[in-house]
DNA sequence: TCCATAAATCGAAATATCTCGATATATTGT
DNA sequence: ACAATATATCGAGATATTTCGATTTATGGA
């Protein structure tokens, strides 16, 4: 649990959409045939509904990714990312710690 | 609650050090002459545990107040900064249901 | 009024982040 | 082996943050 590094990660308010809309597998297109029974979402579907480059995103997925927030698996020639709702969990735990704690 | 200016507030060590500190004013010299029954602590005691110059405190002090974190009262010449605990519980409530509510 | 002290603001240099297009890598299908 | 597609990485320009010293503003005391 690094939190400069999730803070960090935090601190952008596309990188927040991303994790919002991630809670929900149908904020995106119907996973591609074969993979249906995957709960994560390729970085295209991602890239589509963010509107930012190819590389940015990719770029933003890796920084989520480091920082605890989602979770990477590779299928072939496509990475689905989902949440990684323990960290997420542990994240909001240690905030609250830092901030409330004596 | 301006979810971005917390974060963006929270996403520095020494910022995010300033708040614990503020937690407990006996990480402070004693209260000077006449102002025993205040809470705060003036910025240059906060300076001088922090190890940055004059301007970079004040300068950081105004972004945790503009994020809500701290409350600023002036007394004389000086400015008493201390923790706002309504706010934090508050941002802490919104991080937690940015990242955790369907 | 003048001086000293505390804090805020200004201007600037160093560093970091954002974001892109181009390129590299990995995988699949022909 | 080759072409196509998905993702990752690289290099760079634009923008933002960090941090400083110098200056300004506000207050209190001689």
């Amino acid at each position: 649990m690094d939190i400069e590094r999730s803070i960090s990660a935090l601190n952008n308010p596309v990188r927040r959409q991303i994790l919002e809309w991630l809670k929900d597998r149908s904020n995106f297109p119907p996973a591609l045939p074969g993979h249906e029974d995957l709960e994560g979402v390729c970085v295209a579907y991602i890239q589509e509904k963010a509107k930012l480059s190819q590389s940015t995103i990719s770029n933003y997925m890796g920084l989520l990714k480091q920082a605890g927030f989602v979770n990477a698996e590779r299928h072939g020639q496509w990475t689905f990312y989902r949440r990684d709702e323990k960290n997420i969990q542990a994240f909001l735990a240690a905030v609250q710690d830092e901030l409330l704690k004596s």
